[in-house]
DNA sequence: ACAAAAGTGTTGTGTTTACACCCATGT
DNA sequence: ACATGGGTGTAAACACAACACTTTTGT
């Protein structure tokens, strides 16, 4: 395995899959090519890996450059190298996705040159290149992922209610859950720590707020516990 | 995303774990490398993936080279992209396993130019490179894909008895199993076939032979179900 | 006859599902 | 007073875990 001259004719990026939750409905982050090819598509965030970088750094910088946001959610999921995915050339991408707090994106980030904005899921029908592949793999390892190991809260404030975190997980995984089932099994898990404290101005009865114990959860996700929803 | 030249510095590879299953014990097919860096050093398989080759191609070709298998299980797992990961320059390598039954590995392609052997599990403890995390990450999946996943056939001769599939079982889950509890799970997922035939010349009472059956297999897969041992 | 592995059911325990009504608040 | 979502328990069905003896073959 030398590394011969021959094979530096490829080159390297990362996608980034950026999920947040707003409104009852699962989103992503996407910006507008302003360039071609594919100018004027939508189009998953990334960059190429800066040759003295290392790979998992790369989707972290074009999340911070994107959002402000740092020490969030971040996982590799796959990588895509078909010959002909990029029309001007040989490039290998690995896809990443996050989990943010929409309420937590930097908006002043919005002044990037790209357009960017948050896309309801089930209104994304074409993005560019091999785009709409990746995000449907990273959504896909996000459902699978979300049934077994609480990474769920990362998308909701800090503080919040049992309600809002159900939507969350129906939205994820796509179909209605029982209220009841669903709160015993989530409180049953000991990672929902009780703020005594209620939701205000609401017209109805006022909802009890949870934080999540990052303690705990650490705990839960090294024991690789299971948590079917 | 412009392809400019800078980003053309880095190499690119694909590294194979070869897992194979024999006498009651989880293998993998090592070669000794021949050169530096870590000339004598136990690795794994792997090869640059060549500019003009789908990404995909690269692991298939080397497992080929190797054993002269086609069409067996293989599957992406991670990309390794740590800058120092090799010491001769950036090479980001892309891990992939595959599961073959050593029985069919073609004894041919053992007079390959490098030294190539298959190497018990419980008895590797360092090899070239990041080669052991990226062993341990493939193990890592395998485990948890063959709890919710029929792959396991992958690795047995196409007839077997129900207890080398649960020897096999227990081997990658490294935890013995219930007999009677294994039989009756496998057996209620009816993706395998009862050939009728019989174990010949053995010194106890010879077991039924069974086959699996690839159609209901595919169902199975595309379906999702669990199946937890 | 003995050794070796094959084969086979039942019972208790825990987990999952299905389901309906009263409560607290704002308007 | 009414509309809105918050909050709660129980019973039936199912899945899982634990466990021991008989059968068939070769030597």
């Amino acid at each position: 395995m030398s590394v011969g001259n021959t094979f530096f004719k490829t080159a390297f990026s990362v996608d980034n899959v950026i999920f947040g939750f707003d409104n009852s409905s699962l989103k992503i982050l996407l910006i507008k090519r302003a360039e071609r090819p594919f100018k004027d598509y939508w189009a998953l965030p990334g960059d190429l890996v800066f040759p003295d970088e290392d790979l998992d750094n790369a989707p972290k910088r074009v999340l911070k450059e994107l959002t402000g946001l740092e020490n969030v959610f971040l996982e590799q999921v796959a990588t895509f190298g078909k010959t002909d995915r990029h029309p001007k050339g040989r490039v290998i991408t690995v896809a990443y996705y996050s989990l943010v707090n929409i309420a937590n994106v930097n908006p002043k980030a919005h002044s990037f040159a790209n357009e960017l904005a948050w896309h309801e899921l089930s209104e994304i029908h074409t993005l560019a290149f091999d785009h709409m592949l990746i995000m449907q793999t990273c959504l896909q390892t996000l459902k699978s992922k979300v049934r077994t190991q609480p990474i769920g809260f990362e998308l909701l404030p800090q503080k919040f209610t049992l309600s809002e975190l159900q939507d969350l997980y129906e939205a994820v995984l796509g179909k209605p859950l029982d209220k009841r089932n669903f709160r015993k099994k989530i409180l049953s898990l000991g990672v929902l720590l009780d703020q005594e404290e209620y939701q205000q101005g609401v017209a109805h009865r006022p909802a009890k707020l949870f934080q999540f114990d990052r303690h705990r959860y650490e705990e839960a996700k090294s024991m690789g516990y299971t948590f079917e929803v």
